[in-house]
DNA sequence: CTAGGGTTAG
């Protein structure tokens, strides 16, 4: 009975039936407090953990292996070191499982020195002894002290391999992934997983796309639900909407239409991909929803400007008793700002408070932009004076492109000073404020900003687009000469615009409309 | 019958 309820999460009603057991006069048995303080542990449940404790005490099994090591676990893991270290230390006898305990102790109270001098001690040293130590550097970003040890490994399994390959994914080092992954002996899901990631975690999208049909055509491991969630984010980010619809396929062939990881990462990339349609059907399906599934609609829908729909599944949402969380609001303020409703969104941003939801700088970043879209530029600066954090780069940039469009030279000039004090080194403030000048006819203006946007010696990187041609994503931008076909690609655009000018041109009679 | 190690989505 204990078994089944803690395999099931359910430490509650484990401690209650132990209570229950107690009143039965029933005896416990070594077998039965391992399981009764893993239940006290998992719930930081330090009174009742003391009471089995002294329990474990009266009874005489003070010196059992299991009892001292859950003991050890749960005082450690309700924050309680120090009477995880004396329980340790009265122990008359410690095998490697009671070392790697201590030291899993020391390390999630950020103690990773003590952690490193006990290690230092244990002679009987196994995988699972070093991989903890080893998670412990990593856990404190400490790459260099982790290879160290794992150096020292003179027999290590695939899952140390893939520790150290999930430790440079996290500090986002991707060559040292790269080199790991070609050297592992052999290579599990994990393994594969954790290229993926790094790659896809870090802006390389066509290296995840390129790695998971490497997995597909080499591999003796089928992808799992979060290899697939990993990749069908990177094709939203790449707008790969060929390959994400063959992963939706795919997905639903291999049994992981009901995983809601993978479920919310399809909605997302048929929302980045331009597909709103499809998101809401995968929406529309979905049987269980959580937090992710709900915010990723309304940031969805949002993009795609169908404000209202936002709003309304917003509702749908408290009404579902969901509790909204800053990811839900930056959704519900940027439909705000897509069809100008600024009382509105002003109201939602003040309704954080109900659910006690403390707003970030993108939350006021939101509201700036809100402001400043819909020409109400001095109260967006007002904002910016107003706000509890100082206003960083994404604020005066938003601030600074409303001014163009409104035409407002005092508000521009504040906001490009501003920006050379925040980044000094990038040269599209300069360029933007070079083009508001030309707008003005301030041509003086502008030839100073094109001499300091040269002294910073770095050229704008362009803003590009991808599109997916033969099965891989390509990137391109506004006036990009280097496709092979350019002239007859203008040739055909030049009759297209001449065809639709004409009076000729009836959008309704051709079903356009 | 009981104890120590993993990756994912907004």
């Amino acid at each position: 009975m204990f078994k089944g309820y803690s395999q099931n999460g359910m430490h509650k009603e484990v401690i209650s039936l132990f209570g229950k057991m107690m009143e039965c006069y029933v005896k416990p048995s070594c077998y039965t407090f391992p399981m009764i303080l893993k239940s006290c542990g998992k719930l930081s449940a330090l009174c009742e953990g003391e009471q089995v404790h002294s329990l474990v005490l009266k009874k005489g099994f003070r010196t059992n292996l299991f009892v001292g090591n859950t003991l050890i676990e749960m005082y450690s893991g309700s924050g309680e070191v120090g009477h995880a270290y004396k329980v340790f230390c009265e122990m008359t006898l410690r095998n490697v499982v009671a070392w790697t305990c201590m030291i899993n102790g020391f390390i999630s109270c950020g103690d990773v020195k003590s952690a490193r001098e006990i290690f230092d001690l244990v002679v009987e040293r196994d995988v699972v002894l070093w991989n903890t130590m080893i998670s412990g550097y990593i856990e404190i970003g400490d790459m260099e002290s982790a290879h160290k040890l794992f150096d020292e490994i003179t027999c290590k399994d695939t899952m140390l391999w893939n520790t150290m390959l999930n430790g440079y994914a996290n500090s986002g080092n991707i060559e040292a992934c790269e080199e790991l992954f070609e050297v592992m002996p052999k290579r599990n899901v994990f393994s594969w997983n954790g290229l993926i990631g790094v790659y896809a975690n870090y802006g390389c999208f066509n290296e995840a796309l390129t790695t998971f049909k490497r997995m597909l055509s080499e591999a003796k491991v089928l992808p799992n639900h979060v290899t697939l969630a990993t990749v069908l984010s990177a094709c939203a980010r790449l707008g790969a909407l060929d390959s994400g619809m063959w992963l939706h396929i795919y997905a639903q062939r291999i049994g992981y239409k009901g995983n809601i990881s993978v479920e919310n990462a399809l909605m997302d990339m048929y929302g980045k991909c331009g597909k709103i349609e499809n998101a809401k059907d995968v929406f529309k399906g979905l049987v269980k929803r959580d937090l992710v599934s709900w915010n990723t609609i309304i940031g969805g829908l949002a993009m795609h400007g169908h404000a209202s729909d936002a709003l309304a599944i917003f509702d749908q949402m408290k009404n579902a008793g969901i509790q909204p969380d800053g990811v839900t609001f930056v959704g519900v303020l940027c439909a705000c700002t897509h069809i100008g409703l600024v009382d509105e969104g002003l109201a939602y941003f003040q309704s954080m408070s109900d659910y006690s939801i403390s707003p970030h700088i993108e939350h006021y970043g939101c509201l700036v932009d809100l402001y400043s879209r819909s020409g109400h530029l001095l109260a967006a600066l007002h904002l910016v004076k107003m706000m509890p954090m100082k206003a960083d780069s994404v604020i005066w940039s938003c601030l600074l492109g409303a001014s163009r469009t409104y035409k407002n030279m005092e508000v521009a000039e504040l906001a490009l000073e501003h920006l050379i004090e925040l980044e000094p080194w990038n040269p599209a403030h300069y360029l933007t404020s070079s083009n508001i000048y030309r707008d003005a006819g301030k041509w003086e203006n502008m030839a100073k900003l094109k001499v300091a946007m040269k002294d910073t010696s770095f050229s704008k990187i362009p803003g590009y687009s991808m599109i997916e041609i033969h099965d891989e994503a390509v990137e391109f931008y506004s006036s990009d000469q280097r496709h092979p076909k350019m002239l007859e690609i203008c040739v055909c655009l030049t009759s297209l615009s001449k065809l639709i000018q004409s009076p000729r041109f009836r959008p309704e009679e051709m079903g356009l409309q």
